[in-house]
DNA sequence: CGCAGTGATGTTTACGTTAACGTCTGCTGC
DNA sequence: GCAGCAGACGTTAACGTAAACATCACTGCG
């Protein structure tokens, strides 16, 4: 964000900064080079406190040629419209206590020179950043990204910016990696976006003392956790099948590592044990379609399976050109339930009956929770707030075939 | 990122804040610690200014109790392990100059208090960030979700965190005021991904001076942009289905507000004018799956309809199902070529033929664009960089029917 | 006329880090 | 035994901002 016009008020004549060295002696640098000392080099043997005689002042900014200082700082627009720098920051930040005039004289001056306020030094003298960190694995599931625009959203609603952080392969390493990196970074929390049991495992552990709010996760005894409730969704989606007729449901999932995959298949068993049905080998998938269109047509070939949950859209899609492609028709012979609900599976042939996420709302709820931690200062309170699903029925469920 | 053991380091007695006091009196640590204060309660009773009486302390952070000043400084870890701040410095950044019992000592230290660099210190430092970015509207196109993953994943392997600052509304004002607010917070430079042409249109112009790339626009002669190859990709579409032997190709295209839309269409009608066919009046779609159904049940009444270029693929999922549900057989009857080449589409029904987008290369570039301002300081190079794109033939596109 | 009370503005200082420079210790070589 | 030197470590200043405090010019009143 550096400026690099250096001269653009130029009629002001001497209006320059000098480069900032400015302020006391201006000192050329050509003199300024020699060190000054040679001289006694023992009277002031002892730490001599202040006692900087002569010359001492101009070190710093030993900047050689160009480069670096460019920024125009308060002290800039102060020496322009001839007030101090603290009336600028009074006007900077609509503070009362500024006369008219001067605030004019000061405003002009802004302008003129171009004037950003700088958040370093902001942050640095707040102690905040007014910026909240995501970690995240993958920004290109469909859920993710809402999420991410969610929390984006809010945040920025509540004055606040996202810095995201993405981690290739979510190993310990990585995360614990990133959150190092985070702690450096200007965040005042962290929101962790992870959907690979890590966290809930154990094996990795946020740096405590440190605000956070953990996504699509089981680490709720001891984090934030703010997640979609998988099982309330697994389990309508297995209850609209059953409630159709069907004996029982086969069920696609997504990757072994993803703890919504698993909480997923684990409410599908369950609802299926419950109802005292049979169940089914999963067929497991990795969230594409691809693999979907691979489970799909084993599925095909199994002539007792009429109903099929499968554990995302992308999969579902891939299971309905298997099933149309083996010239089994959805639902008349077969019925499939998604989730996710992505805006396209209303488009899919047939529409898909999917349980639909409120992506948006877990955004909402971290934000929102990580900025109850933020000021109110208190540690993370654990615990895991649950997004309801709601089954959206489409065309691509029915009864069984009689 | 507050850490919450107010008094960890408990064991170096009063040896806390007291701060950089040091400067003017000298004095041994131990009596400097409680200088002036104590002193005249009363006077700055008036002050009336922001006239905050009785517990007027506790703004900002209204946080009540202790609170602020939490984090753990150089200093205290200084402190702790008895040596100077200036060495925990060389140690936090591996400079040389230390021996190794020091070193360890001071890591100990660390440990022990838990520090963590104060970045927005560093940044008012050195006078930059460390960090990008990035200002897009919505996220939830499958294009700018990648595009920005990209971002992130370059960035950050360049030491470079990204920051998002979502803009609800495309309007001039809230791009000016994101700007406006990049231009506050911690960044180095901007990577502005519109998708709508405002800056193209002149409506909107950056704040001069600032490192910036734009993504899917047509500035390219007032900023450095970067851009998928939408023309060719287009023509690439069109010349496969004339290609086939189509007689003309229709179009369903994306919003009017799209850059990226309005450059498709351009190149279709282009293609189809200089191969001397009729140009079919363009559908209007809005890159939703909905809109392509839209017009897909208006194109399966189009007797003369046998090849269609949509603008992305989205719509081409709804177009599909269209014709689908409309009896017309794809490809026996209507050809159909999508745009981006998103994952799924090699599931729909039939296999979408698309033209293959690199967003990952996109993010790529930009990267490397802004990174190169940044390192060589210079202004922005203007002019746009093109990245190619790919016919991926699948299944949905054939020779007209006899 | 002097003084308390304002309101406008200036001055000082601290925030945490690090470049630049100073000092001190220990060692080499003569 | 000491000059000379190198390496380890301490001290100071400065980055840009804003809270706290200080100062100054008035106003109104006894």
């Amino acid at each position: 964000m550096d400026l690099d016009d250096p001269e653009r008020q130029a009629p002001t004549g001497g209006a320059r900064p000098g480069g900032g060295a400015q302020s006391e002696g201006d000192a050329h640098p050509a003199e300024k080079a020699r060190p000054a000392e040679g001289a006694r080099p023992a009277d002031h043997a002892r730490q001599a406190g202040g006692e900087r005689p002569a010359g001492g002042a101009r070190r710093g900014s030993g900047v050689p040629g160009g480069r670096r200082r460019q920024r125009v700082s308060m002290a800039d627009v102060a020496r322009l419209a001839g007030v101090s720098s603290q009336t600028v920051s009074r006007v900077a930040n609509g503070h009362p206590g500024v006369i008219g005039s001067t605030r004019e004289q000061v405003l002009a001056a802004m302008r003129e020179l171009g004037y950003r306020p700088n958040s370093a030094a902001r942050a640095l003298r707040y102690g905040q950043f007014n910026t909240i960190g995501v970690i995240l694995f993958n920004l290109s599931t469909i859920g993710n990204s809402r999420t991410v625009e969610a929390i984006a959203t809010h945040a920025a609603a509540e004055g606040y910016a996202i810095t995201l952080i993405p981690i290739d392969v979510p190993t310990q390493d990585n995360v614990l990696g990133a959150f190092t990196r985070m702690g450096e970074l200007a965040v005042d929390a962290v929101i962790v976006i992870l959907e690979v049991h890590l966290l809930d495992a154990g094996t990795v552990t946020l740096p405590p003392g440190v605000h956070a709010v953990v996504v699509d996760s089981d680490a709720g005894d001891r984090y934030s956790v703010v997640d979609t409730d998988q099982a309330e969704g697994a389990r309508s989606a297995v209850r609209h099948l059953l409630g159709l007729g069907h004996r029982t449901v086969w069920h696609v999932t997504g990757p072994e590592s993803s703890f919504a995959a698993q909480r997923r298949a684990q409410a599908w068993r369950l609802a299926l044990e419950e109802a005292g049905r049979p169940v089914p080998p999963p067929l497991h998938g990795d969230w594409s379609a691809g693999s979907g269109y691979t489970a799909g047509l084993r599925l095909a070939e199994e002539p007792g399976c009429t109903a099929v949950f499968v554990a995302n859209d992308q999969m579902a899609l891939g299971v309905l050109r298997a099933l149309h492609e083996r010239g089994r028709s959805v639902p008349g012979e077969v019925s499939v339930v998604g989730f996710d609900d992505i805006p396209d599976s209303a488009c899919f042939v047939p529409p898909l009956t999917t349980v639909h996420q409120d992506f948006a709302e877990v955004g909402r709820r971290c934000v929102q929770l990580v900025l109850r931690q933020i000021r109110e200062g208190g540690t993370a309170p654990s615990g895991t707030d649950l997004v309801p699903t709601r089954l959206v029925v489409r065309a691509s469920t029915a009864p069984p075939p009689a």
